[in-house]
DNA sequence: AACAGGTGCGCG
DNA sequence: AAAGCGCGCACCTGTT
């Protein structure tokens, strides 16, 4: 399928025509063509329309745009309607070889900036010889990073797979600004109705932020009586809560849902509502739809990379823990469908894929991993997937100590796997992913708590094993969480890819509701580490599916070379998040 | 009034 | 049901 080849070139960092960009002076904008090893090719050239230049240089070749950051420079190209396929994002690839290099490692070379710069095409006009001059040097600065990023990434210990991750971390750039400016599709209304049907009707702005919509108030009310409380009990208060709590006889140590859930009692039954209605209202209420909900889309910001892992996190608005009730208010505009798609049991998959584990693999072939593995070590299906959880994140398996025996016994390598991840982090070493990320060295502290002469097991200060086994939870943990982020990131270039050459639907489709961005065109809208979720005319679902099952083969693939291990995708097409499984 | 640290909970 | 890992955010409380 000539598609997916195209979309293979995505993350593969060095087929195309490398062009060095600065944008500034109103619309303009400075470009340098580049040879292989990233020196300049000719004179820098001055485009008094950037957006144009982009544009038309993308239809004569394939172009990777090299420049400072994506989430600089890309959100006012995407304003102009203006998509790029490819490019090389100088700090996000900065940041995956400072963690490679660490301190110790070559000088990072910063790119200089005038003060300005943080607001790339916001000077209406070009000011003169000064802003001119800075941003030559600004370009010279960009192109002499980008080289020696080149050669830094051809020094690594595997250069083809490490410059796939920067490829793939570059274009997860380009799909976090162009997800922002799409927008997840967001219902204020079905919002709006849920809240008054839990908390009662919005508390008018006039009595302040303060005041508790009527069911909240109600039920701190009732639990002050249940509890026998002679004042009223803040039920948002930990402290006043658990002086309440032993007042009438409850006694817990923290007031946790989790431990209140174990006890049976008037007052413990309406704290458990109210909590669960106060974070409701606290994370997502009428203030988070004034905040970030606007013309019926949800923009969050994205932070790629945000994660040590390499997960993204967000900014503001929580993006990334939405709660699945609000899944009711993402619903797909009138003609259009959501495609939600997530990989199953996707972290145990990738460990059978890392370790080589023969049977682990073959467990790991089958479209539920857990229950395979459940037959592999003759257990039930809880007990083996808890096992399984526990040789990942380092859990002692509790009452499933036994069947984390078993497996051990029975998946001997991808054991080891995990062993080794975790005693190399109690030693204070650096583990790496697939691709090659690079988690963070100890902290100062840790090395001094540490590294007291001594037998690690006894006869020194009882948090050097606790700090040990830590960081040795940590780096286990790791090597599956950084490299299942690897995968699902090369998975999202791909299919960001191949939706941008999809044609557009037919006209009747309908409108493309993100003015701006390509009309009746797929649009990716939300990417939350495993699972990601298209809006696109109804009319395109199906194809849609099939290439996020093209990108998850593709990326597997590309990954993992040739593995037995299957990444199965579970794919819904809806018109409400909510119904997608 | 602003800030830091602790607590708690949503998501994967 | 939580447990082991990774986050962001809101609220409370004590301090400056």
């Amino acid at each position: 399928m000539p598609q997916a080849a195209a979309s293979v070139g995505a993350v593969q960092h060095n087929l195309h025509v490398r062009i060095a960009v600065v944008p500034g002076g109103g619309t303009a904008g400075l470009l340098a063509r580049l040879r292989d090893d990233g020196t300049a090719e000719g004179q820098p050239q001055h485009v008094p329309d950037l957006a144009a230049a982009i544009v038309s240089a993308e239809r004569a070749s394939a172009v990777r745009w090299v420049w400072r950051s994506s989430q600089l420079v890309y959100p006012a190209l995407l304003r102009a309607a203006v998509q790029v396929a490819r490019c090389h994002d100088i700090e996000l690839t900065g940041a995956l070889l400072a963690a490679r290099d660490g301190p110790a490692g070559p000088p990072p070379e910063p790119v200089a900036l005038p003060a300005d710069a943080r607001q790339p095409l916001q000077l209406p006009f070009e000011t003169g010889g000064d802003a001119a001059d800075a941003r030559r040097h600004e370009l010279a600065a960009l192109v002499t990073a980008h080289a020696d990023q080149l050669r830094r990434i051809g020094a690594d210990a595997d250069p083809v797979k490490f410059g796939l991750l920067a490829a793939a971390e570059s274009a997860g750039g380009l799909a976090a600004a162009e997800m922002s400016e799409a927008g997840l599709p967001w219902r204020a209304d079905i919002h709006d109705q849920l809240l008054t049907e839990l908390l009662g009707p919005r508390p008018p702005a006039a009595a302040g932020p303060q005041l508790r919509p009527a069911r909240l108030a109600e039920l701190a009310a009732e639990i002050s009586a249940a509890l026998g409380a002679v004042r009223p009990v803040n039920p948002d208060s930990p402290a006043q809560l658990l002086r309440a709590l032993a007042a009438s006889g409850i006694q817990v140590r923290s007031t946790r849902s989790a431990e209140l859930r174990q006890i049976d009692h008037p007052a413990i039954r309406l704290l458990l509502k109210y909590k669960e209605l106060a974070r409701l209202h606290a994370a997502n209420g009428w203030s988070w739809l004034d905040n970030w909900v606007t013309d019926g889309r949800f923009r969050p910001e994205y932070v790629v990379g945000g994660v040590v892992s390499g997960r993204w996190a967000s900014r503001g608005g929580g993006a990334l823990q939405i709660p699945k009730l609000l899944r009711q208010a993402v619903v797909a505009d009138p003609g259009w469908a959501l495609v939600v798609a997530d990989a199953a049991q996707l972290e145990p998959r990738i460990l059978a894929a890392l370790a080589g584990d023969g049977a682990f693999a073959q467990a790991a072939n089958s479209d539920d991993l857990y229950a395979a593995v459940a037959a592999a070590i003759g257990a039930d299906r809880a007990k083996a997937k808890v096992a399984l959880l526990s040789a990942m994140y380092g859990g002692t398996g509790g009452d499933g100590g036994q069947s984390l025996a078993l497996l051990r016994r029975r998946f001997p390598q991808a054991s080891a796997f995990v062993e080794s991840a975790a005693r190399a982090g109690e030693g204070g070493r650096v583990v790496r992913s697939i691709l090659g990320r690079t988690c963070p060295p100890p902290s100062a502290a840790w090395r001094t708590l540490t590294s007291e002469a001594g037998d690690p097991e006894e006869g020194r200060d009882p948090a050097a094993g606790a700090a040990a086994r830590a960081r040795g939870r940590f780096t286990r943990n790791f090597v599956v969480q950084a490299s299942a982020a690897d995968w699902a990131l090369v998975l999202l270039a791909l299919l960001r890819a191949q939706l941008a050459v999809m044609g557009p639907a037919a006209a009747r489709a309908g409108a493309s509701p993100v003015p701006g961005l390509a009309a009746g065109r797929p649009q990716l809208v939300f990417f939350q580490h495993d699972e990601v979720v298209v809006h696109c005319p109804a009319s395109m679902a199906g194809r849609v599916a099939t290439s996020i099952e093209t990108a998850a083969a593709a990326a597997t693939r590309l990954v993992f070379g040739a593995t037995e291990v299957s990444f199965p995708m579970t794919t819904a097409v809806v018109s409400c998040y909510a119904d997608a499984k």
